[in-house]
RNA sequence: GCCGGAGUGGUGGAAUUGGCAGACACGUCGGAUUCAAAAUCCGAUGCCCCUUAAAGGCGUGUGGGUUCGAGUCCCACCUCCGGCACCA
C-alpha cells in the first residue's frame, strides 16, 4: 500500500464536504440539532481575503492553515468552534480587477469567489461553510448601511462618555439643559461659570435651542453626529480618481494602493466623528490580549498629547489674540517667536502691507506643493514674517509672528509658540532666520543645539510666578495654574488622529443610504427601504487623471436619473453619488457570521451572546469578543483599529454585547522571499535570473552570500531583495503546485513546521521533503511496505514507549496551547521516528498519534483512522489526555559541573537526596581528575537539574 | 531623528524562562538498495587542536557586568527588520 495522498485527500474533502463535518450548529429557540450548551464556546476568526482573481500564493494560507488547526484542535477539546470563512468582495482591489479584464465587477467578483473557495476547500480547511458571505451580498450591504445609519443618527455624549441617540441630544437642549455657543459648542446650562466667562445669558453669542431656526437646528446637529458632512482638506489621489483616508496615504505622501501622489485639497466629503473615541480607543486597548507591538502602533497614531493651550494678544489690536497648543508651557518664558500654519485664517487679518506680497507669494507656493514636495524638503527651514508681534503673556514681550510651512493647520490650533532653545524644529528655524534663542531649561548646550531634556528652570519668573528652580514636570504644573487663573490658557489634551474620510469615488462599494435634498438637506433613507443597491452601469471605471486640479468625479454620477433621482412627497431628491470606502464591509463582519441569515437584525441577540461573551468559571460573562483572531500586522492602524471604533459604537447603542471585538489578535508573520532588481529598480522575473559564476538558477542559490554571486537577467546585472512574497514581485508560488506534487497535508505541515508563527520566514521549497518524508514514515508505521500488511499491535505497548507517549501528549498539548505549532510537529516526529523501530504499532499508541497528527495533516488522518478501524470523522474524537504518573522517571541522568563546565554525567534515583547526589557525583571518574588536587569550596545540588562543584 | 522587534551551526529553527546550547528538519558527507537515476533506508555532522579516539580549548551580534552557573538578567555599542516622522 503506497501512500497515495492525491486520492486519500479527494476522498476525505469529498467526506467532510457530503456530512457537513464542520458545521457548527446555533443556539436559538428552538437550537439547531446538535447544539450543546454546555460546551464552551470558542470563535476563531482569520481576516477574510479579497477575492482578487490573482490566486493564492503560499504566503496567503499561512494563517488560515493556524486557525484551521486550532479550531480542530479546540473541537477535540470539547469546544463549540465558530471557524467562519468569507470574501471582502468591495473595494479598490475588485475594481481594479474588473477593469483590466473589462467585465463588470459583480461578474469577476462572483468567479473569483468560486475560485478561491474552490482553493480553501483543496487547503482542507475545516470551515462552516454554511455561513459564507460577500461584503457585497444585498443581505450583507442592507446591514453595512443600516449601521451607518445608526452613526449618523448618533452623537457622542462626553458625560455619559459613550454615543447615544442624537434624539437624546435634541431632548437635552429642548430641555434647556444646553445652551449653544457661539461657535457651536455646547455650554451645561448647570455650569454658570463657564456661562458667566461667556459674559452669562444674554450674551448676543450665546443661544438655546428654539432661538435656532431648522437650518441652524440641523447644522448645529451635524456638528455632533458620528456620520457627518464636512469641507475637509483631503487626500485626494488624481491617478485613482478617489480620494483616501489618511491611514491608506503612506508616509511620503502617496497612496499605498499604487502608490501614487497625494495632494490635499478640500472638499466636502463624509466623515466619521473616530476622533470621538481616542480615549476608549486608547483605554480599551487595556483590556485585550493583543501583542504590545499593535497596542503601540494603535496609541501612537492616536497620538494623544498633555499640554496646554495659551492665547497670546495681537499687538496693536483690540481683541485678536492666537491660541497655540503646547506639550512644553514651562517654557513660555522662552517664547521668542510665533509661527502660523501659511493656511491659518488669521493670517490674512494680521499681515502689514509691507509684508503682503511675501506673505501671499509663500501662501500660494505652500498651497501648489503636494505633501511629496513639503515631505521631500522637510529639512530645510523656510518661512516668512507677517509684520505682526504678539504678546507674550507672561513677561508682555512683543515677539514676531511668522507664517511657515513646519506649522500644520490640521494639528492643534496651526499655530505655535517657537521655544528654539529647547524644540530642534523652533532651534533650526531661528537659526536660519537669525531669531533670538532664550535658554529657560538648564543643563544642555544652547548655543550648539536645542536642549529637550529635563533640568531646573531658569530665567522663568514674572511679578506674580516663578518657574526658577523646578523641574520641567513641577513647572508645568504651576505655570498651566498661573494661566488658568488668568484666563489666559488651560491645561489641554491634544490627539494626532483625525476624523475618518469615509467618501471615495468608486463605483464598486456601498452606496450611503442618503438623499440629498434641493436645498441640500440631507435625507437618510428609509430603514425599510435598506438595501440601496448599485445601479448599473455600463462605464463604471474611475476616470484617473494627472492633473490634482482635476475635480473628484464619482462613477455614480454617471448613473441614469432613473436611480439618482428619487421622489418622496414630491420633493425630489437625489442621491449621495459616492460610495463607502472597502473598510466598511470589513468593519462588522466578524458579527454576521454569528448569525448570517438573519434578515431582522445585523445578528440575532441570542446567537450574538452565545458567541461573544465568554463564560466564566462561576458562570459569569467576561468581555471576550473573538476568542482568537490571527490576521497581517499590516492592518495595526487600519482595519483593526477602524473595526474597534464600529464595535465600541455598536456596543454603546445595545446592539452587542462587548466592549471590545476581539479578546484576543494574534500577528501573524509573513512568508518572505527573495525578488531581483535590475539597476532601474524594475523587478524581473526571479525563475530567470541565474548566477554567472556557476552558471545556476539563482533560486537554488538561496543560502549563499550575494556577494559571493554574479547574479544577471538577460544578461543584465541585477540585485537581490528580500521582502514579503507577491505576484507583483514575481517570487510568489503556487500553493497548488506543491499540493499536486507533495499534497495538502504536507503543505500545511510544511508551512506551520517554518518556524514560529509571529515571525516572518523565508520560503523554502527543498525544506518541504522533511515533513513529506515524515507522513511517509508514519504511513509505513502502518502499513507493511513489502505486502500492504497492517502493522498494528493489540497488545498493550511496552513501558517505555508508553513513557514516551504520555511525554509526547504532554509536549504536543502544551505546543497547541502556546500556539508553537513547529515545536509540536516536532514532538510528532520525535515520536514517530521512535515507533519506525517498532515491529508493530500497538494499538493505544496509533490511535492517539493519529488524533494528535489530525489538526495538522487532517486528510492522512482520517484515512489512518478508517485504517484503525474507527467510524469518522477524527475531527470529532477526544484530544488524548496525558496521564502524569507515567510522566515521572525512577532515575534520573544529572549533568555534573566543576567550576560551571560539564565534566560528567550520573545517573542517580528519581527521589535521592542531595548528599548521595554529591557522593554520586564525586564518584565520576572524569569530575574525579577534574578535582584532583583542589579544594571544594562549595556544592551546588539543584535536585532534578544538576550538579555544580565550585573548587581551587 | 523618535518608538518598537530581532540577532543562536552551512540553512530554517529548539532550549520547561537563570541550570546539559544546537531538539526537530533541510543541506552536506559516508554507506545500503538499484544496471543506472529518482525515491527510500541506515550512519555521521557547531568550530578548533589531533592520523584517530579519549581528554581538552572555543562557541548564542560586539564589549563589559551580576551569578556557583547567562542564549536567557543589567549597562554600553553594532547590524538588520517594522512603524511613525516638521504632531508643537
Amino acid at each position: 500500500m503506497k501512500y497515495d495522498f492525491a486520492s486519500i485527500e479527494q476522498k476525505w474533502r469529498d467526506y467532510w464536504d457530503r456530512e457537513q463535518t464542520f458545521r457548527t450548529p446555533n443556539p436559538g429557540d428552538p437550537p439547531d440539532a446538535g447544539f450543546d450548551p454546555d460546551k464552551p464556546k470558542f470563535y476563531v476568526l482569520d481576516m477574510f481575503p479579497y477575492p482578487s482573481g490573482v490566486g493564492l500564493h503560499v504566503g496567503h494560507p499561512l494563517g488560515y492553515i493556524a486557525t484551521d488547526i486550532l479550531g480542530r484542535y479546540k473541537l477535540m477539546r470539547g469546544f463549540n468552534v465558530l471557524h467562519p470563512m468569507g470574501y471582502d468582495a468591495f473595494g479598490l482591489p475588485a475594481e481594479q480587477y474588473a477593469v483590466e479584464h473589462n467585465v463588470h465587477p459583480r461578474i469577476t467578483t462572483e468567479k473569483n469567489i468560486a475560485n478561491m473557495t474552490a482553493q480553501l476547500k483543496r487547503l482542507g480547511m475545516g470551515y462552516d461553510w454554511s455561513r459564507c458571505f460577500a461584503t457585497t451580498d444585498p443581505g450583507y450591504v442592507k446591514w453595512t448601511q443600516w449601521i451607518f445609519l445608526q452613526l449618523y443618527h448618533s452623537y457622542f455624549d462626553p458625560i455619559e462618555n459613550k454615543a447615544m441617540p442624537i434624539a437624546h441630544l435634541i431632548h437635552q437642549l429642548e430641555q434647556q439643559n444646553y445652551y449653544v455657543g457661539i461657535d457651536g459648542e455646547l455650554i451645561n446650562s448647570a455650569d454658570t461659570e463657564n456661562l458667566e466667562a461667556l459674559s452669562g445669558i444674554g450674551d448676543p453669542n450665546v443661544h438655546k435651542w428654539h432661538e435656532l431656526d431648522p437650518g441652524q437646528q440641523a447644522r448645529l446637529l451635524d456638528e455632533y453626529r458620528l456620520a457627518y458632512m464636512d469641507d475637509v482638506e483631503v487626500n485626494w489621489c488624481p491617478r485613482l480618481g478617489t480620494v483616501l483616508a489618511n491611514e491608506e496615504v503612506t508616509n511620503d505622501g502617496r497612496s499605498e494602493r499604487g502608490n501614487f501622489p497625494v495632494y490635499k485639497r478640500p472638499l466636502k466629503q463624509w466623515m466619521l466623528r473616530i476622533t470621538a473615541y481616542c480615549d476608549r480607543l486608547i483605554d480599551g486597548l487595556d483590556d485585550i490580549d493583543w501583542p504590545e507591538s499593535i497596542k503601540l502602533l494603535q496609541r501612537n497614531w492616536i497620538g494623544k498629547s498633555l499640554g496646554a493651550r495659551v492665547d497670546f494678544a495681537v499687538d496693536g489690536t483690540d481683541d485678536a489674540s492666537i491660541t497655540v497648543f503646547t506639550t512644553r508651557p514651562d517654557t513660555l518664558f522662552g517664547a521668542t517667536y510665533m509661527v502660523l500654519a501659511p493656511e491659518h485664517p488669521l493670517v490674512g487679518e494680521i499681515t502689514t502691507d509691507a509684508q503682503l506680497d511675501a506673505v501671499e507669494a509663500y501662501q500660494r507656493r505652500a498651497e501648489s506643493r503636494s505633501s511629496v514636495d513639503r515631505q521631500a524638503d522637510a529639512k530645510e527651514k523656510t518661512g516668512v514674517f507677517t509684520g505682526a508681534y504678539a504678546v507674550n503673556p507672561v513677561n508682555d514681550q512683543a515677539i514676531p509672528i511668522w507664517i511657515a510651512d513646519y506649522v500644520m493647520m490640521g494639528y492643534g490650533t496651526g499655530a505655535i509658540m517657537a521655544v528654539p532653545a529647547h524644540d530642534e524644529r523652533d532651534y533650526a528655524f531661528a537659526r536660519t532666520f537669525d531669531l533670538p534663542i532664550v535658554e529657560v531649561v538648564s543643563g544642555g548646550d544652547v548655543s550648539k543645539e536645542a536642549y529637550t531634556g529635563n533640568g531646573p528652570l531658569i530665567h522663568s519668573a514674572n511679578d506674580e510666578v516663578s518657574l526658577n528652580g523646578l523641574p520641567v514636570d513641577e513647572a508645568k504644573q504651576r505655570i498651566t495654574g498661573w494661566l488658568e487663573a488668568r484666563q489666559l490658557g488651560w491645561s489641554q489634551t491634544q490627539y494626532r488622529l483625525r476624523d475618518w474620510l469615509f467618501s471615495r469615488q468608486r463605483y464598486w462599494g456601498e452606496p450611503f443610504p442618503i438623499l440629498h435634498g434641493p436645498h441640500g438637506e440631507i435625507r437618510p433613507v428609509d430603514e425599510a427601504d435598506l438595501p440601496v443597491e448599485l445601479p448599473e452601469m455600463d462605464d463604471f471605471k474611475p476616470h484617473g487623471t494627472d492633473d490634482p486640479d482635476a475635480p473628484p468625479q464619482p462613477p455614480l454620477g454617471r448613473a441614469g436619473d432613473e436611480w439618482k433621482k428619487v421622489t418622496i412627497d414630491g420633493v425630489e431628491y437625489t442621491r449621495e453619488l459616492n460610495t463607502m470606502p472597502n473598510w466598511a464591509g470589513s468593519c462588522w463582519y466578524y458579527l454576521r457570521y454569528l448569525d448570517p441569515q438573519n434578515k431582522d437584525a445585523l445578528v440575532g441577540r441570542e446567537a450574538e451572546r452565545y458567541w461573544m461573551l465568554s463564560k466564566k468559571k462561576d458562570g459569569s460573562h467576561h468581555a471576550g469578543g473573538i476568542d482568537l483572531y490571527i490576521g497581517g500586522p499590516e492592518h495595526a492602524v487600519l482595519h483593526l483599529l477602524y473595526f474597534r471604533f464600529w464595535h465600541q459604537v455598536l456596543y454603546d447603542l445595545g446592539h452587542v454585547s462587548t466592549p471590545e471585538p476581539a479578546g484576543r489578535y494574534f500577528a501573524q508573520g509573513y512568508i518572505q522571499a527573495f525578488y531581483y532588481e535590475d539597476a532601474k529598480g524594475v523587478r524581473v522575473p526571479a525563475a530567470d535570473v541565474i548566477d554567472q559564476k556557476s552558471n545556476q538558477p539563482a533560486m537554488e542559490l538561496q543560502d549563499k552570500d550575494e556577494k559571493e554571486l554574479e547574479l544577471v537577467y538577460e544578461g543584465r546585472p541585477v540585485k537581490r531583495q528580500y521582502g514579503k512574497m507577491g505576484k507583483s514581485l514575481k517570487n510568489a508560488i503556487d500553493p497548488v503546485e506543491v499540493m499536486d506534487r507533495y499534497g495538502c497535508d504536507t503543505l500545511r505541515l510544511y508551512e506551520m513546521y517554518l518556524g514560529p508563527l509571529e515571525a516572518s520566514k523565508t520560503w523554502n521549497t527543498q525544506d518541504i521533503v522533511g515533513v513529506h518524508r515524515f507522513l511517509q514514515r508514519v504511513w509505513r508505521n502502518f502499513y507493511d511496505a513489502d505486502n500492504g500488511g497492517l502493522l498494528i499491535d493489540e497488545q498493550a505497548p511496552d513501558e517505555a514507549t508508553l513513557r514516551l507517549l504520555h511525554k509526547t501528549i504532554q509536549r504536543v498539548t502544551d505546543a497547541m496551547e502556546s500556539m508553537g505549532f513547529n515545536v509540536a510537529i516536532a514532538a510528532l516526529i520525535e515520536l514517530n521516528n521512535a515507533l519506525v523501530k517498532l515491529d508493530k504499532l500497538p494499538r493505544v499508541v496509533a490511535e492517539s498519534f493519529v488524533k494528535m497528527l489530525a489538526p495538522f495533516a487532517p486528510h492522512v488522518a482520517e484515512e489512518l483512522w478508517a485504517v484503525l478501524g474507527q467510524a469518522p470523522s477524527v475531527a470529532h474524537r477526544d484530544w488524548p489526555a496525558y496521564d502524569p504518573a507515567l510522566l515521572v522517571e525512577d532515575t534520573i541522568e544529572l549533568p555534573v559541573q566543576v567550576n560551571g563546565k560539564l565534566r560528567g554525567k550520573v545517573t542517580v534515583a528519581a527521589d535521592a537526596d542531595d548528599s548521595a547526589i554529591e557522593a554520586a557525583a564525586r564518584a565520576d571518574p572524569n569530575v574525579a581528575v577534574q578535582l584532583d588536587g583542589k579544594t571544594v569550596r562549595k556544592v551546588i545540588v539543584i535536585p532534578k537539574r544538576l550538579v555544580n562543584i565550585v573548587a581551587s
